[in-house]
Parts: C-alpha cells; sequence; structure tokens
DNA sequence: TTGTGTTTTACGACCTCC
DNA sequence: GGAGGTCGTAAAACACAA
C-alpha cells in the first residue's frame, strides 16, 4: 500500500500523527497516472483567461520549438549544494515518523498506482468559468493541489528548477494542471526556495555573530536539510528516480 | 471553537531576452 | 511584442496553540 509522505496530513493514516478526521477530507481526486490525458476536472478556461487547460494555443506545440528551453542544468541562485537539494518546506518537512519509519516507497508515476486517496480536497470538484476575464473570483479564489500533483512538481523541481516548454506541456497533461498553473507553480516555488535560503542565510550570519565557535551552523546552509529527517525522504526518492 | 501564524495558489507590475 | 523571469501581495487553505 501506498503512503503518502509527501504531505503531514497525509501521514495520519500511515502513522497516526494527526488525527484521521483530517484524512477523509480528501475523497476523490484519484489522479490515475496512467500516461494518458485525463481531462481536467474543473473548467479553467474563463479563469485563466490567457491560457487555461482547455486552451491548446501555446500547446500546439512544436516539439522541435522551444524558445527558452533546455536552461543549463544547473541551478541559479539556489543553494550552493546543487546536488543535494534542500527540502525543508514545512509540507514536507513535517513528517518526523516517516523517515522514522524508513519505508518510503517511490511510487511509479507510469505505473498507474493512485496513491493519492489520503489527502483532502475541499474545492476539487469545480471552477467556474468567469467569462469576461476576471481572474479571480470569491468564491474559487484557489483551488488546492493534490498530493499526486505537487509531488510530481517536486519532482519536476528537484530535476530542473527552471522547466522547458515540453516538460511543462507533459505536465501538464499528466497532471491535468494548465500549462500557466504548472509555470506559476514553477516560479512560486522558485520564490519559496529563495525565501528559504534567505532564512538559512540569516540564520548561519546570527549564528556566527552569536555564537562564532560553532563552526557546524555556520557556513552550512543546509543545516536543515538534514535535520528535516523526511524532507530528504521525497529527495532521495526522486533521486533515485533520476 | 477560535485566533493567529504559515503555506499555498494566483495574479499584477515590472524587467529581460529573443 | 510576447514569453517568461522576479518580486510583492491577496486570499484561501492549513496547522496549531490557547
Amino acid at each position: 500500500m501506498y503512503v503518502c509522505y509527501s504531505h503531514p496530513t497525509c501521514l495520519d493514516e500511515a502513522t497516526g500523527m494527526y488525527p484521521s478526521s483530517q484524512s477523509v477530507r480528501h475523497p476523490t481526486q484519484a489522479l490515475s497516472m496512467n500516461s494518458q490525458y485525463i481531462p481536467p476536472p474543473y473548467d479553467f478556461t474563463g479563469y485563466h483567461h490567457v491560457q487555461g487547460v482547455g486552451d491548446q494555443s501555446t500547446s500546439a506545440w512544436n516539439p522541435f520549438y522551444s524558445p527558452r528551453e533546455e536552461y543549463p542544468y544547473s541551478f541559479p541562485g539556489s543553494s550552493p549544494s546543487a546536488g543535494q537539494i534542500s527540502f525543508t518546506s514545512p509540507e514536507l518537512s513535517g513528517t518526523p515518523t516517516a523517515a522514522g519509519g524508513g519505508s518510503y516507497t517511490p511510487y511509479n508515476l507510469i505505473s498507474g498506482q493512485d496513491p493519492f486517496s489520503c489527502r483532502r480536497r475541499p474545492h476539487e470538484s469545480i471552477r467556474p468559468s468567469v467569462s469576461g476575464g476576471k481572474t479571480r473570483t470569491k468564491d474559487k479564489y484557489r483551488v488546492v493541489y493534490t498530493d499526486h500533483q505537487r509531488l510530481e512538481l517536486e519532482k519536476e523541481f528537484q530535476h530542473n528548477r527552471y522547466i522547458t516548454m515540453r516538460r511543462k506541456t507533459e505536465l501538464s497533461m499528466a497532471l491535468s494542471l494548465s500549462e500557466r498553473q504548472v509555470k506559476i507553480w514553477f516560479q512560486n516555488r522558485r520564490a519559496k526556495e529563495r525565501k528559504i535560503n534567505r532564512k538559512k542565510l540569516q540564520h548561519s550570519q546570527q549564528a556566527s555573530t552569536t555564537t562564532p565557535t560553532l563552526p557546524a551552523l555556520g557556513g552550512h546552509t543546509d543545516i536543515h536539510v538534514t535535520t528535516s529527517p523526511s524532507s530528504n525522504i521525497l529527495s532521495d526518492a526522486i533521486s533515485e528516480e533520476y
């Protein structure tokens, strides 16, 4: 049985860390990843006036055309330890027992498993089609991505901080997201990483000024990586795949 | 419960590059 | 000019202490 370690609220079923009352909030959203395109469960066309799921204006992509494709496989601006990407995001780090169990089984994207039955999904069904191009509606401000979607996006992020046009198209289809959503997710994810890195830097600088005799803290911006056991679980799983 | 702080989607403004 | 980048921010979703 698959155990979702990518989100704290999913751990409850696996580890009992959190009350199970949360776990039933994710009734469906069984995104089967059978490498075929599953139509999105809701309509983005009005919401994403630029580029919805159904908007294939840019998705009539030429596989040979990718203007900004193939960034160098370095992570500009990311942590110095580019090989071991920090995985300190709260949703991933707040899983202490996951590492303790040490039995994380990386699921196979293609295998058709449906691992994400634990994630809550309050508004999973609908997205209002707002005509007129106004983007933010009151009743549907934003959706919550499933663990599956997050995990796959995270995997891709670990693979490459800057998604290529081709991968963006593939991911959007695989995850039933619009290309715009994938793009923005990556933007937000990079912002998050920058924020984390800034925090680490601040902490290390603080540590170096307050306790200059602590060599372990200073200059080691990856300190949190190792302090969060579960943070390595997913990245380990990811690194296995790549 | 509820109040509060944090995280997650999503956008606009502005910038750079082609 | 368009696409995508960062940065800042809004507001929903969430976690958690009181």
